[in-house]
DNA sequence: CGAAATCTTTACCCTTTCTTTACAGTTTTC
DNA sequence: GAAAACTGTAAAGAAAGGGTAAAGATTTCG
């Protein structure tokens, strides 16, 4: 899901921006001044921002160069060709005057999200489970979950081959790198906690027991009767 | 110098375009059909392409299909919303509206040309850090920080891959070339001075640890852990 | 050379993680 | 139906990892 900074002081015109945008799937973060705007830039990256030029405290044009590599598409008022050459040339990705139809925003939203190096998102899913196997991390829905390198690594693993039956000796080869000395008693202690810590962040039961095997991840609430 | 493709029937404005873009310093080729820019684009391969809707021969919209990556800008005389939108969404770069200044113009190439090769930002940041590759200067807000070779190749990793895990052995791997004796225990040393300092020029806690694997930059005050 | 800066090593403490042991509940097998 | 084999969870001890400080080793630079 893609990030997308509203910087706009005017109330009902943000608004209507976030609605719309948030309808398209988008998360949308605002600030409705300059210093906000750079307060919320410096805690997270959106992935676009919608910039206003009249803003309270600093000008957009002041936002624009602390901005350092996100695109920005300028909304503004300002129809004249200077204004929009200067901002052009200072940085800004796009400019719309306003007033301006919503479609082609969106569209012009679409050329510069798409433009941007989407690196073949290295996620696993099931569920509401997701594995980012860039920054390691792991949520059930939005919550975070927190897990050992083993923990990890075994459910990595039944995520790369959901609904498929995973033999112990499997799974102890696979991790074999990370946790060496896991036997099957102790694998079993890992799978009870990594299920405790899935559980307690509000997921479902999903890891399930294959009867003498191994274990495999049930995606819905299928049953397999033995 | 960088190569633009005038693709437009009308003799005038195509003289006009090129007269000015040769004057800004661009290479200019010409087609005048549809048929004749495929030719073009089969020979060489231009940075960017202005391309006008109306032609004969083949339609703007089915040589944007063939542009495999070349960005275009239309310079259409169809101003609706409707063929904004569904040329923006097929993939054109940008759209303007004839008649159009053309100081916008020449700000609108250069938006598409400068994002080209993505240009190795020398800036990185994350937060309140900024690191400069290539002054070499760090800082915390605006405190600068004094580094020493390792740690700046330790952050400089870091800012390159920013919420990413970066294990432990890559760090030693990456910046084997300044320091070749660092090992696990040292480079624990080397984070362990590097947090201090940014802590005491007044930065949030931003590297941390993941267990068993190595380390990562924060943006957000998010917490991974527990 | 000598001083300062930098890097590595050692040591210690604390936290996290892993394995083991124990025991209760299930399923299978005979 | 009972023994055997397997699973699930808890608790505790063992092992490993991380954080920091201090000291020794090395390099840099005046």
């Amino acid at each position: 899901m893609k990030t997308i900074a509203i910087i706009e002081d005017d109330q009902s015109i943000g608004d209507l921006l976030e609605e719309v945008l948030e309808r398209e799937g988008y998360l949308v973060k605002r600030a409705y001044s300059g210093t906000e705007a750079l307060y919320l830039l410096s805690r997270q990256r959106p992935d676009l921002v919608l910039l206003d030029l009249m803003l309270p405290g600093l000008s957009g044009e002041q936002v624009l160069e602390k901005l350092s590599g996100v695109p920005a598409i300028v909304v503004s008022a300002k129809a004249g060709v200077d204004d929009k050459v200067r901002l052009l040339l200072e940085g800004a990705a796009d400019y719309l005057t306003k007033p301006f139809e919503i479609q082609e925003l969106l569209a012009r939203i679409q050329v510069q999200l798409r433009k941007a190096p989407s690196p073949a998102a290295p996620l696993f899913q099931a569920g509401d489970l997701t594995l980012n196997t860039l920054s390691r991390e792991v949520t059930v829905g939005k919550e975070p979950v927190h897990l050992t390198k083993t923990e990890y690594a075994i459910l990595k693993l039944l995520l790369q081959n959901p609904t498929q039956a995973v033999a112990k000796s499997v799974i102890l080869d696979r991790i074999a790198q990370d946790t060496p000395d896991c036997t099957e008693s102790s694998l079993k202690q890992h799978v009870s906690n990594l299920r405790k810590k899935l559980r307690d962040a509000g997921g479902r039961e999903t890891i399930q027991a294959v009867w003498g095997i191994g274990f495999k991840l049930v995606l819905d609430g299928e049953e397999t009767s033995l």
